[in-house]
RNA sequence: CGCGGGGUAGAGCAGUUGGCAGCUCGCCAGGCCCAUAACCUGGAGGUCGGGGGUUCAAAUCCCCCCCCCGCAA
């Protein structure tokens, strides 16, 4: 088997496992990395270069990072790759780039498709109270995660999961999986196979809004809801002016509706909160300013948080 | 220099018109009880993030630095 010359497209941490494989193995040669500016990042507003980026140059990869990625169609064109892959790179990638290389884009995507296009897709189907999930590999064409799919990769959802340890699942299994889909794809071993797009669905962007808990809702969809929104937006809302990120309850919600939704109260000496319908029991919070902290420690320190309304 | 909150006992917090450093929990010892994460008594444990300054006197006022966190990205 020849090497392969590979372009690597990607930004965040979700690639890098994939991105680190194909870098060691020996099929591949990587001959170009393209990920996202560095941006101001964190609370200094520091100049931050992507994780693969740091990857890439600890692997001696050359890094391009375009503003947009058609202002170097003509620096891939002369590239002359085998293949593009792509994965968690934050921009849309045209067609005549998806065109270049002779056996297209491949793309890695965190659901298995065509359930849960978009970008939210991980907290989405913890947030729907699915039991399993999995990674995708698929052929780019010029939709929004709508391209054949090569391979995919079932993933169980444990009960505790949040959206951060589902992630680093996924990530992980992808490290190997879309390595060895990328060579039977080649080979000719698996081909593309259309979605069933009436089957797809879709999962927004979020944003911090997103988080805000509506006590309303009932216990056990809150309950998945707050294990989705971790660790961010985080489920949160407000006390006393100021917002408390939720970060942890217990998966078993009580049969209490006794109580106004977003009423606090003591149970078995733990915190509970009412909702729409039952109720939960808060294990983890945290208060803007402050760190996180178990209930018990969190109510030593803020008196009048028990019997209190939130939201 | 993006905006803002905060660093006080093992944990969480109170304590700024400057004046012997506190509370809740935990911990140790003893007691009560059939028993207990309950209750009672006693006890250990802090250079108040670090450095400098003002003062008779600084957790508290002024200057510099370090660290943590929320927002924003």
């Amino acid at each position: 088997m020849n090497k392969y010359k590979l372009i690597f497209i990607g930004t965040s941490s979700f690639g890098l496992p994939a991105f680190t494989a194909l870098a060691s193995d020996p099929d591949f040669e990587i001959i170009l990395t393209i990920t996202q500016p560095d941006l101001p990042a964190g609370r200094r507003q520091i100049i931050t270069a992507s994780p693969i980026k740091l990857k890439a140059e600890e692997k001696g990869i050359a890094v391009l990072q375009p503003q947009f990625i058609s202002d170097i169609r003509e620096k891939i064109l002369s590239q002359n790759p085998d293949l593009i892959v792509v994965a968690a790179y934050g921009q849309l990638i045209p067609e005549d780039i998806l065109n270049i290389p002779q056996f297209g884009c491949l793309n890695l995507h965190a659901s298995l498709l065509p359930k849960y296009r978009g970008s939210a897709v991980i907290q989405a189907a913890i947030l729907n109270g699915d039991r399993q999930t999995g990674i995708t590999v698929m052929k780019l064409d010029k939709g929004l995660d709508t391209g054949p799919i090569l391979a995919q990769s079932p993933l169980n959802i444990a009960e505790d999961d949040t959206a951060e340890t589902l992630r680093a699942k996924l990530a992980a299994a992808s490290a190997d999986f879309l390595a060895n889909a990328i060579k039977r794809y080649l080979t000719g071993e698996i081909s593309p196979a259309p979605q069933d797009s009436s089957l797809a669905s879709f999962a927004k962007t979020l944003t911090k809004s997103d988080g805000l808990v509506d006590w309303t809702k009932p216990a056990d969809y809150l309950e998945k809801f707050i294990r989705a929104m971790w660790p961010w937006p985080a489920a949160w809302t407000w006390w006393n002016g100021k917002q408390v990120k939720i970060i942890s309850a217990q998966n078993q919600p009580l049969e209490i509706s006794s109580y106004k939704p977003g009423k606090t109260f003591k149970y078995n000496s733990g915190l509970a909160v009412q909702c729409g319908q039952n109720a939960l029991i808060i294990k983890k919070l945290q208060l803007e300013g402050k760190t996180a902290l178990d209930s018990q420690e969190f109510l030593r320190g803020q008196k009048d948080f028990m019997g209190s309304v939130l939201g």
